[in-house]
DNA sequence: CGGCAATTCTTGAAGTCTAAATAAAACAGG
DNA sequence: CCTGTTTTATTTAGACTTCAAGAATTGCCG
């Protein structure tokens, strides 16, 4: 389709050649990545990327524990995803929840050692992954540059299961 | 964890304040990303991205068709997701598939009028959303960078749905 | 206080994705 | 040819995600 330097508001700004490539690029470069990452740690941890990262994220937390909330906050997913999420980590005795004594409707994710464990156990293959599927291949200049534009993306989106009131 | 310049291979290579400062930049920009062009979509085109973009792949391949082998590779999924998406799409009636002439073991996916017709109503609201998540918060060169970083990144990896004999 | 609204989290159903198994046709050699 | 392998595509079952709905609790405010 086209590209037109006019500012007729019923033409669409359509992307320039090199926007399309960008684009294109990003895409294969996420679909590629997402997938070779979730195949990994299903093969070495038993779960994909995304719950890894729920456990990676309790072990740095103080006591290794996370109101449900900020923990989906956190990682960019929504509570009900969560919840689904942390019911299957539970049954691998990875993950157990808790009441939170200040707020009776709140619960408590907290990494059990076994979590940790499996955590300790496959940290360094995961890690050598994602090294090898990007650090390695960049410069310190490009990674500096890659933080911030992903930053820039980022802080113009919406979080993740930000309810309805979107439009108050 | 620690970060030493040790060359101890039992110790893995830990990522740097700084490169762990991308990372989560990245995994927060694409999880961002991807659910809001999703739930875009969704709700505009009554269907996923990954979806979207097969059409769009379709719409620019010569009579907009394409054997199910060639489109699953370039749009980086695996076969079987294919087949899954285009018998979805088939239902809506934005896609059809034919015998391969040439193959008789292939099929060939085609966007019908009315594939067409969605792409064309609903293409100008997801460029807008795409530029509005990335090229208007990014400068010429960030574009440009950004670009070359993601087609770095993508081309090592391994395509999706490589079969088995990798290990050959 | 009393009640309505907002927050927190879970659930169930429908849609999607993965992994492994299957079927069918093409190919490669002996 | 005829057989074993590879390629192409689909199918099944199970896992995961989304969306809408619901239950319990808290907070606001007149």
């Amino acid at each position: 389709m086209r590209n037109e330097p006019a500012t007729d508001p019923a033409e669409p700004r359509w992307l320039s050649a090199e926007e399309q490539a960008t684009w294109l690029a990003y895409l294969h470069a996420t679909t590629l990545l997402e997938d070779h990452l979730d195949r990994q740690l299903q093969r070495d941890a038993g779960m994909p990327h995304i719950y890894y990262a729920l456990l990676v994220q309790l072990s740095e937390a103080p006591r290794r524990r996370m109101r449900m909330t900020e923990l989906a906050q956190q990682v960019k997913i929504t509570r009900s995803r969560l919840s689904h999420a942390v019911a299957r980590l539970e049954k691998n005795g990875w993950m157990r929840r808790e009441d939170c004594p200040s707020d009776r409707r709140g619960q408590v994710a907290v990494l059990t050692e076994e979590g940790f464990e499996v955590l300790r156990k496959t940290a360094p293959g995961h890690v050598a992954a994602v090294r090898a599927a990007i650090f390695d291949r960049l410069t310190p200049e490009q990674v500096a540059e890659f933080g911030a534009i992903c930053s820039t993306i980022a802080s113009g989106l919406q979080p993740a299961g930000a309810d309805l009131p979107w439009l108050r």
